[in-house]
DNA sequence: TTGTACGCGTTATCAG
DNA sequence: CTGATAACGCGTACAA
């Protein structure tokens, strides 16, 4: 049977509605006998609760909602399972949104707090500089994983993530420490506000604690309107600056676009690392099969979306105002980086 | 304000509830400008509709579902996209639901079904081996993209795939056309009765042509527990492979069992293709990027998304029965291959 | 412990 | 063209 409603489980089993109701909800009011015998003919029946019905009438519902902007990067998926484990610890449930590379993830987010009333989300991706005002209309915790917002403060929202400006200066410094000058950054368009711009700025200042120029020509920047960690735009990048420039290692803010520059370097006939290192960010799975494997900075994973999961869980408690959580992000070594060759 | 509803903008605009819901919903019967005032002030108000709502009082909303199994998985990623640009096209809205990997894809496909009311259904991944009784429970057209059933019959529901047997055949001969013999093959468990056994099938077949004996010993299955085409997979089966086994080229089912099992050839100081050639299928774009880049079998990915959308849509205007519908995938020869070195 | 009746925000029907 | 009003399926006071 097709459309079953709580009425006919009622009438099936010869009680009212409201006893239904209890005893799907964990009611405490209601003889265990009664509940067990509903719940076993709900199972038989395969009745399935309308749950826009539910959520009209629930204030909220039992869930916190987590929205990805970029489904696809596998970065994203092992943080998604994270905190769906957390969830489940909690009793809370999990309810995951696309939004799309194109769309305002916070008209997403208005657009599902309405619709699904969770108790707070969860943002992955996007650059997410919105107004204050906007974003206080959602009416929930927020917490933003993996995002750092470049300004200082918290703008009523939770942030974890590692510090993007150190682990970048820390990278270029090891690349430094190999004996690089000349080292090419991939990264976001000039526009960017948020970790593009951190990592960018990390990178500048290692330079300049090193005594080391800085070189416009050897930045290359996505289009506006591309906009993608992608392995495409890192393959583009790469071959654009290989066109003209001199430079002995390329500092790639993602391991995607890492490897897309590896790909361009070896059509260009070079090796990797002995004619050009190569180095990422992130730390995705993927980076440690590559050949070479691939030199990241490994951003903790688990521990941001554990982080994530409690501090918006406090958030909502109302335990814990929105704060920056930083994490250390790990700088694993592997095969795509080695001392620069000298002649 | 937080909780407006219907009602707030009706006061507003001086009109009833049922001429701003018109409004909304590009009803015929309205004055044109009572609809432009009213529409006005509802982006002033910036007030959101309840879908709860909606979906409670609509027969159906004008939507799809699309339930993916193993999200993280790049290769579906761009089969949403594609999906979504046809639901675009015809103006239906679709809705993405991710699915755990333990759950199971036809029950949460109830619990959508009832909740979002979509008027039908795409499923990437998973084996889908239901007894169909259940599947007509869900009462809305369904089809299956990338996955072959077994079965010939369609069970009531579209299929829109490559002809995994005959692919995995393709490629198959291929490998011997370059002279190997000894052919491992990494695949999915036992007990798969969906695309895993399809290609192992086409393996088998391919073998049996040549008048090559099949050897049980240079299959690795997956744990069934593990049941992932992954990467470490991929590793963990071909390191065990290459504990005891002999053979000169390696096909794995997927592109990151591919992957995964170059990487383990790799640390066993074996260069690929030189000493033994790798091939995987499906074609996602990180192969294209791989040192040294995969041959694999290209699915036609953008195909199979319009395909699949099509003849949901045409399912669902009851234009069309539910069907199999195959199209060929393209064997693309790239840099993991190459003759079988004679000694 | 259980049942009745109301209301959540929307859309559809029907009478103006 | 517009407005009142009855559903939609469920949770929950409140009464029993």
């Amino acid at each position: 049977m097709a459309g079953m409603t709580i009425k006919d489980i009622a009438r099936k089993c010869g009680v009212g509605v409201s006893t239904v109701s209890r005893a799907m909800n964990n009611h405490p009011d209601i003889n265990p006998e009664t509940k067990n015998m509903i719940l076993r003919v709900i199972a038989e029946s395969n009745y399935i609760p309308n749950n826009s019905a539910r959520n009209l009438k629930r204030s909220d519902a039992r869930a916190i909602a987590v929205l990805v902007k970029g489904l696809g990067n596998t970065f994203f998926g092992e943080l998604v399972s994270g905190l769906e484990r957390e969830c489940e610890k909690k009793g809370y449930s999990c309810i995951l949104q696309n939004v799309e590379e194109q769309d305002n993830e916070l008209d997403v987010a208005l657009y599902v707090a309405k619709e699904k009333k969770p108790r707070g989300m969860v943002f992955l991706g996007g650059n997410f500089s919105h107004p204050k005002e906007k974003i206080e209309q959602l009416g929930i915790p927020c917490v933003l994983s993996t995002i750092c917002t470049y300004e200082k403060e918290t703008q009523g929202l939770g942030t974890v993530s590692v510090d993007d400006f150190q682990e970048s200066r820390k990278m270029t410094e090891y690349l430094l420490s190999l004996g690089h000058d000349r080292i090419a950054l991939l990264t976001a368009p000039r526009e960017d506000e948020s970790i593009g711009k951190l990592r960018l700025m990390g990178y500048r200042q290692a330079l300049l604690d090193h005594g080391i120029p800085f070189r416009e020509e050897l930045v290359a920047y996505m289009d506006a309107s591309e906009d993608k960690y992608s392995f495409v735009t890192g393959y583009r990048l790469a071959k654009k600056l290989l066109e003209e420039r001199e430079f002995t290692a390329i500092y790639a803010t993602s391991d995607t676009l890492a490897i897309g520059a590896c790909r361009a370097l070896k059509e260009a006939g070079l090796n990797i690392p002995e004619d050009c290192s190569v180095a990422g960010f992130d730390g995705m799975e993927m980076g440690a099969y590559y050949i070479p494997s691939i030199t990241t900075i490994r951003q903790p994973v688990e521990q941001i979306a554990r982080a994530s999961a409690d501090l918006l869980f406090n958030m909502i408690k109302g335990k814990e105002k929105p704060k920056k959580l930083i994490y250390e992000g790990e700088l694993l070594v592997r095969e795509s980086t080695a001392e620069r060759k000298r002649r």
